[in-house]
DNA sequence: CTTGACTCCGTACTATGGTACGGATGTTAA
DNA sequence: TTAACATCCGTACCATAGTACGGAGTCAAG
C-alpha cells in the first residue's frame, strides 16, 4: 500500500483538494491517517469520491449521499431502520429511472423528426414531446 | 381558458410565487400576457414548471434544463445542431440510467442481507455495496 | 542546507437556486 | 367603498457546494 497524499487523491477523484478537505469537514470522507503531520489515504478514498460525484449528477444532495453511505457502515442503529431508509431510497431510485426513461423517449422522438425532414425544422411542428410534462409548439 | 395567476399557478405546480418570477428573470419561463398589470398564466406554463422541478431532480442544473426546453421552441438554428444536441442528451440520461440501476442493484443487495438475519446486523459484514464505487467493511 | 513543491488550516469569497421583505398598486367581495 | 388580499418590483438575504488565499509547516532533491 503506497502513500497517497491529499494532492494525489484529489487527481485521482477528479476533483481539487479543497474538495477533498471540505467533504472531510462534512464527514463525507473519514479523518485520514496521519502519517508525521502530513496525511495519508487510500484506494477506498478515491472511490468514495467517485461515487459522491456520481451520486451528485444524479441529483442527490451531500446529506443525502451521507445518508446512503451511512446505510453501508458500522454505525447501523437497528435492521429494520436500516432496511426501511434501504427500501425508500430503491423506491426514488425507481422514480428517477422513470422520469428519465421518459424524457429519453421524448427526445428519441425529437431527434427523429428532427431526422426524417432534412434541415426545414423550423416549419415543422413536433406534437408530443416532452413526457415530462412538457407540450409543444401549437 | 381561465385567468391564471401567478399564486394560483405556483400552487398548480408546488412552488412558491417567488420561484416562479425567479424562472421568469432567468428566461426558464415566457413573459406572461398581461390582462392590464396583473399577469395571466396557463396550463402550458405549469405543466412547464413541473417538468423543470422533475429534471433538477435528476441533476440537471437550470441552464442544462434551458437547454432541454430550448430544443423544443421555435429558436432552432440547424436540424443538424439540434440533432447534435438531442442526442448527446440521450448518452447523457443512459449514463444517468446505467448508474442509478448500479445504485438500485447494490441497495437492493444490502436490503436482502439485512432482511435474511434478524436484527444482528451489526455482526455481518456485506461483502459487495456500492457498485458505483463503494467498498464495504472488511 | 536550502529551494521549490506540497500540505495544513483558517477565513473569505463565489455561484447557483432560491426565499423573504416591504412599499406601491391592483382586485374583489361584503 | 373600503377592507382584505393578491400582485408587482426591487433589493436583500439564505443554504448548498464548493474555490481561492495567505501564512506557516513539511519534505525530498540537488
Amino acid at each position: 500500500m503506497e502513500k497517497i497524499t491529499i494532492g494525489k487523491l484529489a487527481q485521482m477523484a477528479g476533483v481539487g483538494v479543497e474538495t477533498v478537505r471540505f467533504y472531510q469537514r462534512k464527514d463525507l470522507l473519514r479523518q485520514p491517517d496521519a502519517r508525521g503531520s502530513i496525511r495519508t489515504y487510500n484506494e477506498e478514498d478515491a472511490q468514495r469520491i467517485v461515487f459522491i460525484k456520481k451520486a451528485q449528477e444524479l441529483g442527490f444532495s451531500l446529506s443525502e449521499i451521507k445518508e446512503l453511505l451511512e446505510l453501508n457502515t458500522k454505525s447501523r442503529v437497528t435492521c429494520a431502520a436500516v432496511q426501511k431508509k434501504t427500501i425508500d431510497k430503491i423506491s426514488e431510485i425507481d422514480q428517477k429511472i422513470a422520469d428519465l426513461q421518459k424524457m429519453r423517449a421524448s427526445l428519441v422522438k425529437l431527434s427523429t423528426v428532427c431526422d426524417s425532414r432534412q434541415d426545414n425544422y423550423k416549419q415543422h411542428k413536433v406534437q408530443e414531446c416532452f413526457d415530462l410534462g412538457l407540450k409543444c409548439d401549437p
